[in-house]
RNA sequence: GCAGCUAUAGCUCAGUUGGUUAGAGCACCAGAUUGUGGAUCUGGGGGUCCCCCGUUCGAGCCGGGGUAGCUGUACCA
């Protein structure tokens, strides 16, 4: 081995990727298990697949090649089977319901947890490996399984501490927008290349305004660092027809019912769209009358991943705005979404299989929560004994037992160092409390307990080395018999 | 992917018209202090100036190419 340092071994973390320490980990740990209850509430039960599926149970082999979309990290089997890293939970809970049809109760309502992974271009904010909560009711085609949805998200993100008021429910139907592109004369497989790039000008409704919404659906849009983008081509008939179905005119996007008139006019005499219009109000009827009309509303920007939705689609979006440490307002946009993917499980099967669903962005809704100061707070370490005389080392394990067994907490001092360095190292570990028994305590049958917190705060007021050192802060001397009861007094204390 | 900007210590950055041994603050480690965290003082470790090629007597600085990051845009099943 070379200690050259030009080859020794550079550490670092792989692109896209993050670490995640004691504080974060904490405030997952409360989120997901809010979103657990709330979904159990709802009647959802809990179901686990594993990370890995086989690509084509995924659906992302790409249709003219042999290998697998490249968005999505895949690798081969020894028998040459490409197996991928889950790039949603949506895809492998398909899977799960068609391979033990059977056996679950339908509609089946379950609820899942855990990472998945994409292979993209990572920024700020957007990892390569990140968290979801799902939650999805297969086997049934009704909107009351859609609305039900929509009505979970907000409860979902009241009990998460997200003041109504602060966020969105969006709902919007493919039907609908389906039946625009056919009352524009984009129906049909011709239309699909335009059909698209319509489809993606009317999802940044939200983020530019309504006259360059109008170029990409015309010519194309220049951007600030001169890049241009290519436009639908409609004709002007057809982009004032798309505008207004936006509503979005002059005064962005108005009530639910308004919208619905909207839509109605815009779908024209398609039947497609005229029966995703019949969805949408009912699903308004539903919310109305369940009394969330005031946090779910009727929206024309939600458009969704453009592949496998089929009907009702939803966003959950925060409205509240935070400022980053340079004063710049922060958007966090979507923290969830989801929608009815009927197709998705009959692909595996010969016969219907309706599902809707609905997915929370764990690791963007928890920055969130960070920036509106609902991140839990660094979690505090083990009360820390200090080893000063290393022949007595069982004296030591043996206070840290009886702490442990009265439910505290508690490590003795693994290091070399002496007792400076060690006092240190409890306050790195963010330690409440240390043990301190050296001879002279031992002598007399005693322990001393200091609390650090305390003396943190009084070494605020404490200039001089001599009057620090003297102060011994914030600790007592009891006997070793009141070591449990002197301890949880002072983590009592906060 | 496309476009613009950027790249110097773990972090934030300075570095003159191209000129000896590349600096600061913060952080880290140690001592002052044989049994007490913080503050203070003293000392210490830490650099392929992103990489390669070129211009030059001489490059952290100039030119070309590459890579990575940031911002916008596109994509996001």
């Amino acid at each position: 081995m070379s200690d050259n340092k030009s080859d020794r071994l550079k550490a670092r973390l792989a692109r896209g990727f993050g670490d995640r320490g004691p504080a974060e980990l904490a405030a997952t740990r409360q989120m997901v298990e809010t979103i657990r209850q709330t979904y159990e509430l709802w009647g959802f039960e809990a179901l686990e697949t594993p990370f890995i599926e086989y690509t084509d149970a995924l659906g992302k082999f790409l249709p003219d090649l042999d290998r697998p979309n490249e968005g999505v990290f895949s690798f081969q089997d020894d028998d040459e089977q490409w197996l991928s890293l889950r790039y949603d939970l949506t895809a492998p809970l398909a899977r799960y319901v068609a391979e033990n049809w059977d056996r679950v109760p339908k509609p089946f309502r379950s609820y899942r947890f855990g990472p998945v992974f994409r292979n993209e271009k990572p920024g700020p904010g957007r990892f390569r490996q990140f968290l979801q909560f799902d939650a999805d009711t297969v086997g049934s085609g009704s909107v009351m399984a859609d609305a039900e949805m929509c009505m979970m998200a907000a409860d979902t993100l009241e009990a998460l501490g997200i003041p109504r008021g602060s966020y969105a429910i969006k709902v919007n139907n493919r039907k609908v927008l389906d039946g625009v592109m056919e009352a524009i004369g984009l129906g049909g497989d011709e239309g699909a290349g335009r059909r698209l790039t319509v489809l993606r000008a009317i999802d940044k409704l939200d983020k530019f305004p309504v006259e360059e919404i109008a170029k990409l659906l015309g010519k194309g849009r220049l951007d600030e660092s001169g890049d241009f983008t290519k436009g639908a081509d409609l004709d002007l008939a057809s982009i004032d027809r798309v505008i207004k179905f936006t509503g979005w005119l002059d005064h962005g996007v108005g009530s639910s019912n308004t919208t619905l008139v909207n839509f109605e006019a815009a779908v024209g005499n398609s039947e497609l769209g005229l029966e995703g219009v019949r969805e949408l109000a009912e699903i308004a009827a539903i919310v109305e009358s369940s009394g969330y009309a005031d946090r779910i509303r009727i929206d024309p920007s939600v458009v969704r991943g453009l592949e496998y939705y089929t009907g009702p689609v939803y966003e959950a979006e925060l409205t509240f705005e935070v400022k980053d440490e340079d004063g710049k307002p922060i958007r966090f946009g979507s923290v969830g979404g989801g929608g009815r993917y009927d197709g998705l499980v009959a692909r595996f099967r010969g016969e219907p299989a309706p599902a809707t669903g609905f997915s929370i962005g764990v690791s963007r809704l928890q920055a969130a929560l960070q920036a509106l100061g609902k991140g839990a707070a660094e979690p505090a370490g083990p009360v820390v004994v200090l080893v000063m005389d290393k022949e007595r080392t069982g004296d030591y394990l043996a206070l840290a037992r009886s702490l442990r067994e009265a439910g505290i907490p508690a490590e003795i001092y693994l290091g070399s160092s002496g007792m400076n360095a060690q006092m240190k190292y409890a306050d790195r570990r963010r330690s409440p409390v240390a043990v301190i028994q050296g001879s002279n305590e031992k002598e007399a049958g005693e322990v001393t307990v200091k609390d650090l917190v305390l003396g943190k705060e009084m070494s605020k007021k404490i200039e001089d080395r001599a009057a620090w050192t003297e102060a011994r802060a914030g600790q007592v001397t009891v006997p070793e018999a009141k070591l449990v009861e002197t301890v949880r007094e002072m983590l009592a204390r906060y």
